[in-house]
DNA sequence: GCCGAGT
DNA sequence: ACTCGGCAACGCCTG
DNA sequence: CAGGCG
């Protein structure tokens, strides 16, 4: 692979608070692409670009620019409201991933589902959303419910940071189900953590009834929605990282996501190698909780 | 970051 | 030669 | 139905 041909403007300044630039974005994704691309690879990705750095102007893409090059894959997915077909890039290697981060590619957004199987989604995800003031603390007493009962249904869950104050689970499942079952499995699973936990939760889409709790938004399964995917840096100061866990930090409770970011990451990486390395050794069958009522 | 339309 | 706008809807839920 | 939401 040959950078050069792939990188552009590397002495822009991307993150101007920190003096982080570009060349540094690309460092960290070349750096860490064995750990994400096992996540990442052939899930359509859309683009949220910030070409300027993340006090510039930025914009999201979904359709692949024209000027991409063959080593970008492509993949055609049908948008019924506008009727039309819609070339979704996704990444298959290295190459790939620094071209878009190239492109200014700073978040890895990704469908929850894998070329070819576009409509049948691998991944189910509870995506907790503090709402503030409450915080990223205020996620780990109902991220541990929710293990807690996946398990005790037979389901393995895979917690990291969001990078801001939120927290992600991911439960790795055998794509035969499409976007309204994993998203009405999730439901059902949030349903039972309210009546669990109702000070603590919501599941209320409307933002002024939310106050005070932790939004669990099931609606992240729906078709066409993205997540943010392990160790993708955040447009935020410092530029966190979205940080895979362990289950026994999630229980201390002794950490903060801002830790993690782009300076501090490789410690822990260092330390731990990838904490998600064995999410792909095993994939659950969703079928108790479409079985709960 | 890059293209294309307008000036 | 230069500037400037465009680059994203999807699909669900609520009232 | 229009509008909110992520
Ligand atoms: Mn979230
Ligand atoms: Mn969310």
């Amino acid at each position: 692979m040959d950078l050069s041909k792939i990188i552009t403007n590397p002495d822009k300044l991307f993150y101007p608070a920190d003096l982080i630039f570009k060349k540094d974005v690309i460092a960290y994704y070349y750096l860490m692409a064995d750990h994400i691309l096992p996540y990442i690879s052939n899930r359509p990705f859309v683009m949220n670009r910030f070409p300027d750095g993340i006090a510039g102007k930025s914009f999201y893409q979904k359709e692949i620019p024209a000027y991409a090059p063959n080593f970008l894959n492509k993949v055609a997915i049908w948008h019924e409201k506008e009727k039309k077909w819609v070339n979704y890039p996704y990444v298959a290697h290295k190459e790939a991933l620094l071209w878009l981060v190239n492109q200014g590619v700073i978040e890895l957004h990704c469908w929850l589902s894998e070329v070819p199987q576009i409509e049948n989604p691998d991944i189910l995800v509870f995506d907790l959303d503090p709402e503030p003031p409450l915080s990223f603390q205020d996620c780990l007493p109902v991220a541990l419910l929710l293990r807690e009962v996946l398990l005790k249904l037979g389901l393995e869950a895979w917690p990291k940071t969001s990078g801001k104050e939120g927290m992600h689970l991911f439960v790795p499942i055998e794509p035969k189900y499409g976007f309204k079952d994993t998203t009405r499995a999730a439901f059902n699973l949030c349903r039972l953590i309210l009546k669990a936990y109702p000070e603590k939760v919501t599941l209320e889409r409307v933002i002024k009834k939310r106050t005070g709790k932790v939004y669990l938004d099931y609606l992240q399964n729906s078709r066409g929605r993205t997540m943010v995917f392990p160790y993708s840096l955040r447009p935020l100061p410092k530029a966190p990282v979205s940080t895979p866990l362990l289950w026994e930090e999630v229980t201390k409770g002794e950490i903060s996501p801002a830790e993690f970011n782009i300076k501090t990451i490789w410690e822990r990486v260092k330390k731990y190698g990838d904490l998600w390395s064995n999410f792909h050794r095993r994939r659950y069958d969703i079928k108790p909780l479409l079985e709960l009522m």
